[in-house]
Order: structure tokens, then C-alpha cells, then sequence
DNA sequence: TGTAGAGTTCAACGTGTGTTGAATTAGCGG
DNA sequence: CCGCTAATTCAACACACGTTGAACTCTACA
């Protein structure tokens, strides 16, 4: 038998003859895509190039052609399509005052994450997290940089407070926002995987503001560092 | 060369002729505590059977001889050495009243999984949870059956408010304790893992003890439930 | 028309994985 | 002293992985 008389596959799929059909077709996008996909499902180390290569309909070779290795892609899968920080302080300094900024914050970081934009690049950052240290400096970073620095800086923390005591703030903060997106988005524990944005907002909010700008007894490391107000 | 004439390694290690040295030695043991540190390392798809082996000082075969699978074995490490619940409720129920529910519960959620009988099956958990279904059904079940369901006994809350109530506010807690342990032990965001059990549960406490007994906004489809007091 | 190069496929390599089966030895009950 | 059984080792299988290199075909441009 000769090689001829092959079926089509989704993208190209299934035997096909080598070679250049269109001038860039979207494959190297579809890879990306499928990649933040499979991430986001499976962890840095649960996805397969093969897998991400299937799920694009594409030769798992074209993978590496595009990328050069899968530490490359996971790194261009995981570049965030829009600054967090700009999300966030949208959503944080437009109704000023209003229902409290805990509140607003944590409505505005629920759904900055399960926004379109952002859900399968922040699921595979938190899934790849534990296996990979490279995903955990990269999650660390992006909760450090974007999200904590933001709300310092959006919230007037920074303005108040010594910076060791913000960092602990803001550190606590991120304690209560990872757990919540850790429960939902992981673990899918019922009631707050059931619960809608608004209503988490407004049982959390208040927790959250605590933290922020609430009397907290601080550790002897960081009250130490500066008289506060 | 003959092969004769090897090195002794860990436990057996390396080259030593196949037999019987002694009556049950704890090597059936020694696999599981390997397991549990290597899983509490890597996580279920990081470990590897031959790692474990060789941390335990032994063939990889002896693993599958003694625990017939990988998931068995993990399964078998991942089995609790002590009653969490029974921690949980000698630690809350000695000194009443003092110093606030919420902190005496961090404070002692926080020593448990960082003690020695726990400390390396609660990371494997955690870790594994996010890659593997089977280890997250675990995970959920130890949040919710041990820690939550003595929780809500202990304090009271049971009888308090409605079954979905005392659901929605122990779900909660699960929120900030899951975070607590995912920025002190995944990701070991400094300024967490930096302080003292003590410190955390002072500062983190009472965020607890407002979702236990505090006032917060509830769902609709829990605040209709049954009415509360 | 020719040639450079991009898009794509295929086949293979080397390595590491979970798992299996046979072989070997030591202790123990009869 | 003889088997039986438990403890252990070794060698191998089949598979999946990431990665590589060569081939092929089309487009674009000179």
C-alpha cells in the first residue's frame, strides 16, 4: 500500500502530507492556547507536550519547533495576557469608599481569576506551584509583584505603615485569598465552590480588610522595625 | 571483574546476594516512611517508586511486593498515624475560654500539620490534591470529615445555627487555614513562614472566630435554609 | 523560473517510569 | 534434617516521556 488516502483530522491531525497549506495559519497560538489548558488541568508536570500537541491537533514535534522545550512553553503559556495590576486597581479605585475595600477587593480578585483572561494562566500557576519550583518562584512573584504590590500601593498601606509591617499585611492577605481560590478553584469544596462572587466578597471582604487596616497583634520581628501611628 | 566485593549502602543498598538476613526487619516500614517523605516532597506524580526505594535503602521491587501499586502505597502512606480530630478537640477543650476560640484553633491546626506524626502526610496531601482527583477526594475528606466536622462540634456551633449555616462558616475557616498552609508550607511566602505558630494564630485567630460566631453575610441559598437566631 | 524559507510530518533515540517474574537465601515448624 | 515460606535481588518488559533530525511541500520573492 501506498502512503495516500489519509483522513483529516481536527487541526491537521491524522496522516496529512508534509508541507505548507497557508501562509501562518494560527498553529503556533493553538499550541499556546492548549498548552495553558492542559496546564491549568494538569500541573507543570502532568501535562505532556504530546498531550498539549493532541489537544492543538498538531505533530508534537511543531511543540518544539515553536518553542525550543517545554520549560520555554510553560514559561510563554504562563506570560499574563493583561496586567493584573491594572485589573486590579481599576476595579479597586472607581467606586471609592463603597462597600469597603476588603470587600471590593476580593470581588475584584474572584473574578479577575476566573475571568477568561486570566483562569487557565493562574489555575496553572497554582497547580504547577507545588510540583515545580519554577512555577512556585513564578506564583510567588506574581502574587508578590502584581496583586500584593498593587493593593499596597491602591489601599494606602503603604503610606501608614512601616514596610515591614505592610509586607506581614499584605502577607495575610494573601493567606486568606489563596486559601479562598485554593478551596474553590482546587479543591472545589461545596459551599464555596457554590457560592457566586458576591456573596464570598461579602463574607470574606471584611476578613481581608482585618488584615489591611484592622488592629492585628504583629509579630515582635516586624513591630520592632518602625513605630507605627 | 567477579561480583564480588561491594560497598554496603543505607539499609541493604547495594549489590548484597538475595535471601534472608533476619526475621521481619522494618523494612515494610522503612518503605513507608520513605513514601511519605517523597510524596510530601514531590507529590504523587513526582515521587517515583524507584525513589522511594532508594531512600528507604531497598529494591524498587520490594515497594510493589510489600504495597502492590503506587496508588496502594500511597493510599497506605497516606493513612493518618494519629486521629486528627482527637488533637484537635484535646487541644481546644483544655484551656476554655482563653484565648479566643479562633486563635486556640489556628494555633492548633497549625501544630498539628507541623508536627512530626503529621507534618509529612498533610504536605503529601496538599501537594498531591492539586494533580491527582484521588488525592484531593482525600484531602476534602480530611478537611472536611476531621478538621471541620470536630470543629464544628467542638465549638458549638452545631447547635447554634442551621446544619447549612454551620456548613457555609466551617467552609470558611477551611479557607483561611488551607491558605495559612499553602503560603507557610507550598510557597513559603517569607513573612509567613517566617513567624511563630503563636504569632499566627494571634494575628490570624480572630478572622477565624469571625466566621465561627462573628456576623457575616450568608449565601441565599444557605440564610434560607432555617431560620436563625 | 528558481531558490530560500516557513510550516509540517515522520521516525527514531535515549531515558525514566510502573510493574512483573524468576531466582536466591535465610529462618522456622515439623 | 527437610521443606515451607518470607525477604530480598536482579533482569527485563512495555510504555510514555522530552527531544532531535531529516524529509517534504508549499508560499513568497527575486
Amino acid at each position: 500500500m501506498s502512503r495516500a488516502a489519509k483522513a483529516r483530522g481536527g487541526r491537521n491531525g491524522a496522516g496529512r502530507p508534509p508541507g505548507r497549506p497557508a501562509g501562518d495559519s494560527g498553529t503556533r497560538a493553538a499550541i499556546g492556547e492548549a498548552a495553558r489548558a492542559q496546564f491549568a488541568d494538569h500541573g507543570y508536570r502532568g501535562a505532556t507536550i504530546r498531550g498539549i500537541a493532541a489537544a492543538a491537533g498538531v505533530d508534537p514535534a511543531l511543540v518544539h519547533h515553536y518553542y525550543g522545550s517545554k520549560e520555554a512553553l510553560f514559561a510563554a503559556a504562563m506570560r499574563l495576557p493583561v496586567l493584573p495590576s491594572e485589573v486590579m486597581t481599576a476595579a479597586l479605585t472607581s467606586p471609592a469608599g463603597f462597600p469597603g475595600t476588603g470587600t471590593r477587593l476580593v470581588a475584584a480578585a474572584l473574578s479577575l481569576w476566573e475571568s477568561d483572561a486570566l483562569k487557565d494562566t493562574f489555575l496553572g500557576l497554582l497547580k504547577s506551584a507545588v510540583t515545580s519550583e519554577h512555577a512556585a518562584a513564578m506564583l510567588r512573584d506574581f502574587v508578590t509583584d502584581s496583586i500584593l504590590g498593587t493593593m499596597v500601593k491602591v489601599t494606602g498601606l503603604a503610606d501608614r505603615v512601616s514596610p515591614a509591617e505592610a509586607g506581614y499585611r499584605a502577607a495575610m492577605v494573601a493567606t486568606q485569598m489563596l486559601g479562598l481560590a485554593m478551596t474553590r478553584l482546587v479543591l472545589r469544596l461545596p459551599p464555596v465552590a457554590a457560592a457566586s462572587v458576591e456573596e464570598l466578597a461579602a463574607t470574606v471582604g471584611p476578613s481581608v480588610e482585618r488584615y489591611l487596616s484592622g488592629e492585628i497583634e504583629l509579630p515582635a520581628a516586624v513591630a520592632g522595625s518602625q513605630r507605627r501611628t
